[in-house]
DNA sequence: CCTGGATATTTTAAGCTTGAAATAAATTTG
DNA sequence: CAAATTTATTTCAAGCTTAAAATATCCAGG
């Protein structure tokens, strides 16, 4: 007796196991973050959040408005504010107005900041290494370009429907 | 010229492999996220951490205490307290004592709670298949089979040193 | 029984996050 | 040029998040 599904068993079917899918991906992205979070708190007293703004100041060798920095972050415009006003207080970043537009901030990293960001980017990249050791250079290169598609996918296509 | 990489680059470009797999599956997590977050606020006046206590809940028969229900989302002891607090205030679960047990709080959805959830995880669903079209059922199953291995990989082992 | 840890939960302080409202400056347009 | 709109940023209120301290209860050994 041969196993037939209609099409709407078949979409469910479908839909459960993106589901699963998504589950996965985000206990996934949860652990690796905790212990992201975890090292950093514990080895150099920061968090997550300042070292994802470094990290995009450091890319970027003139830095960035705040507004550029909420893009590139996909965080919300007040987040940044916030984030921005500690890391000036410890003296990493500085806030230098905007010539031809005094709306506009933008932020750069100082000296000290930057030598910081090295040092931590450094350590950053074996812990990430070492999370997902279980995937070779290969592996991890197919998995990524798979996700990719779905950052890459625009907004309301392929709505299922059920 | 045949290119020929030591055993220290192999490792540096694997540690790379593996950082652009981070940022894609971080990438990946935090567009679908913000969707369900978006769709749950506007459609529902609801928020993620709120389905997930009602999700935890509805699968199981008999409720869970506090630290159980901090076990199942991953995250801290303290926060369920503020979260289950506001689903009790709008009667979607109640708190009830645990017999044998003076200290611990047993959480049960009200069937308010339950059929207000059943109607929630069926659009749930539907959202991220939507999100995930771009994967059919046998490639979200590999891909969910794989990311597996990231959290059922045990602590430290597997350490890159770069 | 009672004392000393272990366990379950809440409280607290600090920081992250969002969406919306408020400011302020630039740009467009009548 | 002035009014209206847009753009860049901050402020605000509410909620999420964590780690650590505080409470309260349980349990085990003496």
């Amino acid at each position: 007796m041969t196993m037939v599904r209609d099409k709407a068993t078949t979409a469910g079917a479908a839909s459960k196991a993106r589901l699963r899918l998504w589950i996965r991906l985000l206990k996934a992205q949860r652990r690796v973050e905790a212990e992201l979070r975890e090292r950093l708190r514990t080895e150099y007293g920061s968090t997550l959040p300042r070292f994802d703004v470094l990290s995009a100041l450091h890319r970027s060798k003139a830095g960035l408005r705040m507004s550029e920095l909420s893009d590139v972050l996909m965080v919300s415009n007040g987040n940044v504010t916030g984030i921005v006003d500690r890391l000036v207080e410890d003296g990493t970043v500085v806030r230098e107005p905007v010539d031809g537009d005094r709306r506009a901030m933008r932020v750069r990293l100082t000296d000290t900041g930057r030598s910081h960001f090295r040092e931590l980017a450094a350590e950053h990249e074996d812990w990430v290494s070492g999370l997902f050791a279980m995937f070779d250079e290969c592996e991890a290169e197919e998995l990524a370009s798979k996700l990719h598609a779905v950052t890459e996918t625009s907004g309301r296509e392929g709505e299922t429907g059920k």
